[in-house]
DNA sequence: TTCCAGGAATCTT
DNA sequence: AAGATTCATGGA
């Protein structure tokens, strides 16, 4: 077991593994486990004490975005007080940096579901076409490379419980094996023509454009609309009744939050129930 | 049972 | 350019 120190550098762990931007993360006996690429992951945090085993140390730096200024970006979102109560309730909290496919396919599982549905659908496909894994008697589950689900039949993936998205995977299966380098393209592109071209895709609209974006390829000027946030924005901020068009929600965002606004849209979602439960 | 969920595609106005 | 409908599934 290898430990990293995180003096002066803010991090919540526990916040940044179940805030729901990634999938696989378990807890179990005080550990977090999740199968990141081709390893398991053990961690648990313990103060300013990362206790790890699974990574390097730069890859544990990468993965967690612990090279990322993080006060200085929570600074400059920190423009109102809704805001600033969320920056409060969950600073330390950091997007992370995930792997560009298993993401993609993520989020396209993630449309009409909530997070252990989302969970669900991944875990199955991961059990189906994935390898397994062990760590500490426990198995999991590789996530599928796209020259596996490229070869399989789409009724035979709608078996994992996709759903509609059944097709989706497939095609982006397709797209991402007979296209090696498309992440690279995309990580190369600014925001508004990354996400346009990740939208070219069947089953990738604005909001799991965003998300890609935002979880794996470091725009952080993706601001993701999903219901809780549409609704925020609607109450919280510009007091109307009528539903805010995706288009509307975003720019008001980056225009209020700034260059950091897809961290500003992560932080409201960690208090979302909160605020949504403490009435209009 | 009913409603809802990190929506998108397709059809109607 | 906006609305309404449909899609499939599981959680609450």
């Amino acid at each position: 077991m290898q430990t990293f120190s995180l003096k002066n550098i803010p991090f919540q762990l526990d916040r940044t593994v179940s805030c729901g931007q990634a999938f696989r993360w378990r807890q179990n006996e005080g550990f977090w486990y999740a199968p990141i690429a081709d390893r398991v992951w053990k961690i648990r945090q313990e103060g300013d004490i990362l206790w790890y085993e699974g990574p390097t140390e730069d890859e544990l730096v990468r993965y967690f975005g612990l090279d990322v200024p993080l006060d200085r970006i929570l600074n400059d979102i920190d423009t109102d007080p809704l805001i600033h109560a969320a920056i409060e309730q969950c600073r330390g909290l950091r997007i992370i940096r995930q792997d560009p496919w298993e993401c993609l396919v993520s989020y396209i599982c993630a449309t009409c579901a909530n997070i252990p549905g989302i969970m669900l659908r991944i875990e199955n496909l991961s059990m189906k076409y994935g390898r397994n894994l062990e760590l500490d008697g426990q198995v999991f589950h590789t996530f599928p490379d796209a020259e596996i689900l490229c070869k399989e039949d789409i009724c035979a993936v709608r078996a994992c419980k996709v759903g509609y998205r059944d097709a989706y995977i497939c095609k982006a299966a397709e797209m991402a094996a007979n296209d090696p380098h498309w992440a690279e393209e995309i990580q190369k592109l600014p925001y508004h023509q990354a996400k346009e071209k990740l939208m070219t895709l069947p089953g990738v609209g604005p909001k799991v454009a965003d998300c890609v974006l935002l979880f794996a390829f470091e725009k952080y000027e993706a601001f993701p609309v999903d219901v809780w946030i549409e609704r925020i924005l609607r109450t919280k901020y510009l007091g109307g009744t009528r539903k805010l068009s995706y288009k509307e929600a975003g720019e008001f965002a980056r225009n209020h939050f700034g260059q950091y606004a897809g961290y500003a849209q992560e932080y409201l979602f960690g208090i979302r129930e909160e605020i949504s439960s403490k009435g209009e």
